[in-house]
DNA sequence: AAGTATAAACTACATATGTAATAAAACTAG
DNA sequence: CTAGTTTTATTACATATGTAGTTTATACTT
């Protein structure tokens, strides 16, 4: 029986920190604003309160960096897998009532999937169902 | 050519709030505080706050009432599916990088949707597809 | 060993949000 | 018409978030 390890819910902001960590761990604060550089317009100054904010969340945890020790290796808590999901399950509810396909169904009406895409998703679902029937 | 009609975002209590004058409008605040009153357990005068931070956002809009003139008739101003589909995007965005069929085959890795779900959305797929198709 | 650069910690401040209380205005009952 | 009631409008306050500046501790560097 796993435990029902609640995530914490981060911000916007948050979450762009987070997938620097996510994509590669551990890194230092200082790597971390040097992959935000580029993809965001932000003073480092605030991706270090970003940092501070995840870590006070328990979303990140770190380590002394044994080269200098005043730097902390941070790396993430929780997986992207787990926020992810319990983000889409928050926001189906919310909007959706929980309910997936209407979700998909009104987003399909507008937005165009191209027919490999809508391929992929028929793929997905095919294999979903044969586990489904056994 | 529509204008890009750009819809307000709205907090997570305030949603509870539209969808009850989504279901039905117009309707007098009181109107919408008894319909939420068995939904949730929010003071009266929650709601008749967030009612007004939505005709700020212009979220909503109101008419007077005709019989006592110091109510208001409140109505959306923005259509379920618009806000939805803002919503939605904006989420797939930030989580999914704006993959719809990622976000489904995560979400389906972990929840169960039932058969008849699943042939649901299949149903959904096929009718796109055959829209594109032409 | 002392000075300094720098990382993390703490503080700041505006706007958003959850959650209401109070004030002002207008209707209704006596 | 005046008082009480009921609506809307204004104000309040804690926590969250976006966006940083300032302080402090201390690991480097000379």
């Amino acid at each position: 029986m796993e435990k029902p390890k609640k995530v914490p819910t981060i911000s916007n902001a948050e979450w762009e920190v987070m997938k620097v960590l996510w994509s590669e761990s551990p890194k230092t604060a200082n790597q971390v604003v040097d992959t935000l550089k580029d993809k965001t317009s932000w003073n480092p100054r605030t991706i270090r309160t970003l940092i501070g904010r995840l870590v006070r969340k328990k979303a990140l945890g770190f380590t002394q960096d044994q080269k200098d020790k005043r730097k902390y290796l941070y790396h993430p808590l929780v997986s992207e897998r787990e926020m992810a999901k319990a983000e889409t399950k928050s926001m189906l509810k919310r909007i959706y009532g929980g309910a997936l396909n209407v979700m998909v169904a009104n987003f399909l009406e507008e937005e165009r999937l191209s027919k490999e895409e809508i391929d992929e998703l028929r793929l997905i679902l095919d294999k979903k169902k044969n586990e489904l029937d056994g």
